[in-house]
DNA sequence: ATTATATTTTAACGTTCATTACATATTAAC
DNA sequence: GTTAATATGTAATGAACGTTAAAATATAAT
């Protein structure tokens, strides 16, 4: 017997909304005001639409959260992947803490970054959004450290260069800068952090 | 007429709490799960008092959280006094970084700073208490703006320096360690940190 | 002892939270 | 046209929130 293709039969009222539409409205809600901030009467009113059509669409809070999570991660991966794929240590440096600047003071969008703003502090019962939130950065800091050994193995970092500490150094930066940005701190003021903040890299050459 | 030194007449029942150890425990509520995070029910948890003593003793909640933000700038004030004192722009950045790594790791306190955590993100019923902590922020930069421009003054930094640059690099930093240590780091890991955003200061003899 | 004042305790207040029951509406398939 | 399936809008759920009313309790002054 052949396998049919099955069809998903479409059948019900059909969504008088737009997903995506919907899912970058309510990371914008997310963005400004945290997870916990973000209340679902918030995310009603940023989303135009009505309590049970989210739940129905995308499960509960903490689901929907994480589904505007990816959707924020869409935005900000090509700017890691780039800054990643640059040809030595100190452009990678470089061009991610540009690049997290650039989307912390994107227009049309709130300051600061969702990831880091999202988790800081938060009530006991949202513990495992903290820790989502706090896998994703330790993700990300894993990447610029496994980039760094890179570095290492390709001769763009002496060989007693410190990957981790690089990374770390780094992330602490881009945290702080997404305090600033939330502070309200320009988009020049915190490129001329960044600058100095690069001016020695990579620390091994005194 | 001699004007007598009026006796505060002290009547009614006395009460049976440690004023200050209460501000203690609920500053240690305060820092780690943040004003917000920080419910009624954790506070009276943690002070052991009920609900109406802690409002009879300490006005509201925000109120509480004002008290309990100025006992810390009790323990936090000596290390930027320390800092500000040093004879050096090079020493006042360096104190002023080890200086908030000690804080943020000190035994029997929670990770990370109760002034730079405690509000990141809030719901807008609670923008009060984020303004109030950002005023702080702002405040502690002018500071350090203040005591670099001394060190133009008395040419241990150059005319062309940048003071506010100066300084906002320096929160920065404070800011990202605060959300290192939060996330867990350690207090070497963070003074690694410290020492490589310090190895180019000031950022212009190149 | 009585009075005045202040604190503690218990229990409630109204509001907001995330979540869902339920009835209605809208589509595709039969 | 009937049926099955899904989405919507209204209104409700119980729990947690910050806050307070009221009664009981404990002290100092008279």
């Amino acid at each position: 017997m052949i396998p049919q293709t099955i069809k998903p039969r479409k059948v019900g009222r059909p969504r008088k909304f737009d997903r995506d539409k919907v899912i970058e409205q309510a990371m914008k809600a997310f963005w400004l005001h945290g997870y916990e901030g973000a209340s679902m009467r918030i995310l009603v009113s940023a989303t135009g639409l009505e309590a049970p059509s989210i739940y129905g669409a995308f499960g509960n809070k903490k689901q929907f959260f994480e589904t505007c999570i990816e959707s924020y991660a869409k935005k900000s991966r090509p700017f890691h992947e780039k800054a990643i794929n640059q040809p030595d240590s100190r452009l990678v440096a470089k061009c991610c803490l540009e690049g997290v600047v650039e989307i912390m003071t994107s227009e049309g969008y709130p300051e600061g970054c969702l990831v880091i703003l999202g988790a800081v502090v938060s009530s006991p019962q949202s513990d495992s959004v903290r820790h989502y939130l706090s896998d994703q950065m330790s993700g990300l800091t894993l990447r610029y450290v496994k980039r760094f050994e890179r570095s290492i193995e390709e001769g763009d970092l002496p060989k007693n260069a410190d990957p981790s500490a690089l990374a770390n150094y780094l992330i602490t930066i881009d945290r702080g800068l997404a305090l600033q940005a939330k502070a309200g701190h320009t988009k020049p003021d915190l490129l001329k952090t960044v600058s100095m903040a690069l001016s020695d890299w990579p620390f091994c050459d005194r």
